[in-house]
RNA sequence: GGAGAAAUGGCAGAGUGGUCGAUUGCGGCAGUCUUGAAAACUGUUGUACCGUAAGGUACCUGGGGUUCGAAUCCCUAUUUCUCCGCCA
């Protein structure tokens, strides 16, 4: 959620961001929140007043009830009548157009970093690397989904009828796969300076709106109702929910965490190819990095996430490339993204695998997640995020790109996770 | 799930209807002393909103109520603790 304040300030600046979002209607409903403002300001103002004088009158009858003065006292208690129905009038209208304001501000997007391109589609995203080669596959290569049901690495029907589609079983090498996956992404963080968490894998309704997931997105996430949970749909949600309503140091930001979990997503919507195998399920693994930075060093610190992520894809040996994001493929609360795909070389298509963002002040306003700068004020501090990595269309890739007559080749450096160098 | 107790500032812990935004201790910050540090001493130390400012308003787990006035009384929700039950 945006600032009001910043909105108020930066007005055209606002304006000229939320059009690289393609937000519609952007002037009338900022014009329209900032008259509510002034409306809420004046309304505040007549609300304290008539609350002080409120106070004053309490305040002159206690001292006469003190002094045993009961008659003036019970003179005084007449004048409060008219000030208690106003003061209760007040409230009511303070309310609701705080309301108002909150219920449009909700609806307004993030205002998207200046270096974001314009653009409607995917097609309008920038390649800003690319890396590795796509590899030529041997004669009678297969997509991941035959190559898992010949080595019986995962079964997709099992998983049908023990839950349903999109809730994989992974067996044998498939599953041991995983596990050295997680295992692998998870060294690699803590050894770049991210502190592991594990942390729930349901959240309370606070904790989806902190982040942003409610109340638009509720529709995507799984919902225990009998005890109003969520099951995450990322552990960007129960992570970054950790610094809600938490007031940081300076000294101790950046705070860069990391958590293995699995993922939730309902996916309503969502058909055809783009659902085949591995490309996209309900239930998926993933090892999340989130930062909460100081907002001068936020972009520095996008650029090394993003860069720590392709190095992962490096050493997996995986053909990949890394995009930035336009206005309007961007997610509603992130200000730059970046997008990094690999190459599925049997499906012969790009798959998206990590997207690391900058959130700016986006989410800390919800969660109020804030520092005391070097001159002890306290402000927002920004959160980032990004997938290090997903697990699903990882292995896709490996699999598909990795493939041989004789077997799929396990890249090395997850040979001593996995205990073996090929599936045969 | 049943019975009981509790929820106060970064932490500990006072406060049961009227100058209480809240005693005190610890912690934090600044200073004095010191070659430096520690100790000691002094001062300072919540958040948000409104206001150019002076200042004002709100917040003692959340919500509602009683009252001229609520941290304090009542209702309700949530959470925590203890005991019992169940259980990885």
């Amino acid at each position: 959620m945006l600032q009001l304040n910043y909105i108020r300030e930066n007005t055209a600046d606002v304006l000229k961001r939320l059009a690289i979002k393609n937000f519609k209607d952007a002037e009338t409903i900022i014009s329209s929140v900032l008259q509510l403002d002034v409306k809420r300001r004046a309304i505040q103002q007549s609300t304290d007043a008539v609350k002080a004088e409120a106070n004053i009158i309490a305040k002159q009858i206690g001292m006469l009830m003190k002094e045993g003065k009961k008659e003036e006292a019970e003179n005084l208690k007449l004048k409060t009548g008219q000030l208690k129905q106003s003061e209760k009038e007040f409230d009511e209208e303070l309310a609701t157009i705080e309301k108002e304001i909150h219920d449009i501000l909700v609806q307004v997007p993030n205002t998207p970093h200046l270096s974001v391109p314009a653009g409607k589609t995917p097609e309008d995203n920038i390649t800003i690397l690319e890396h590795g080669t796509i590899p030529t596959l041997y004669e009678g290569n297969t997509p991941h989904w035959d190559l898992t049901t010949k080595y019986n690495l995962i079964d997709f029907e099992l998983g049908v009828k023990i839950a349903g589609a999109g809730f994989p079983v992974y067996k044998g090498k498939g599953a041991r796969l995983q596990r050295a996956l997680i295992n692998f992404f998870l060294d690699r963080a803590t050894a770049q300076g991210y502190l592991e968490v594990q942390p729930p894998i349901v959240v309370n309704e606070e904790s989806g709106y902190g982040t942003g997931q409610l109340p638009d997105k509720e529709g995507q996430m799984y919902f225990i109702g009998e005890d109003k949970l969520y099951l995450i749909p990322t552990a960007e949600v129960p992570i970054t929910n950790l610094y809600r309503d938490v007031i940081v140091k300076e000294i101790d930001l950046p705070i860069k965490n990391c958590g293995y979990t699995p993922c939730f997503r309902r996916e309503a919507g969502s058909y055809g190819k783009d659902v085949r195998g591995l490309n996209r399920l309900h239930q998926f693994d993933k090892v999340e990095i989130v930062q909460i930075a100081p907002p001068e060093k936020s972009y520095q610190i996008l650029e090394e996430m993003r860069d720590y992520v392709a190095g992962l894809l490096k050493e997996l040996e995986l053909p990949f490339r890394i995009l930035k994001l336009c206005g309007g493929d961007m997610s509603f609360g992130s200000a730059l993204t970046y997008d990094l795909e690999v190459y599925s070389a049997a499906q012969s298509r790009w798959l998206e695998v990590s997207s690391v963002s900058n959130f700016e002040t986006f989410q800390t306003n919800r969660l109020k997640c804030r520092y005391k700068d070097g001159t002890g004020k306290t402000q927002l501090a920004h959160s980032l995020n990004g997938s290090a990595l997903a697990l699903p269309r990882i292995v896709a890739a490996l699999l598909e790109n990795n493939q041989s007559p004789k077997g799929i080749v396990i890249p090395k450096v997850l040979v001593p996770y996995c205990g073996f160098e090929i599936i045969d």
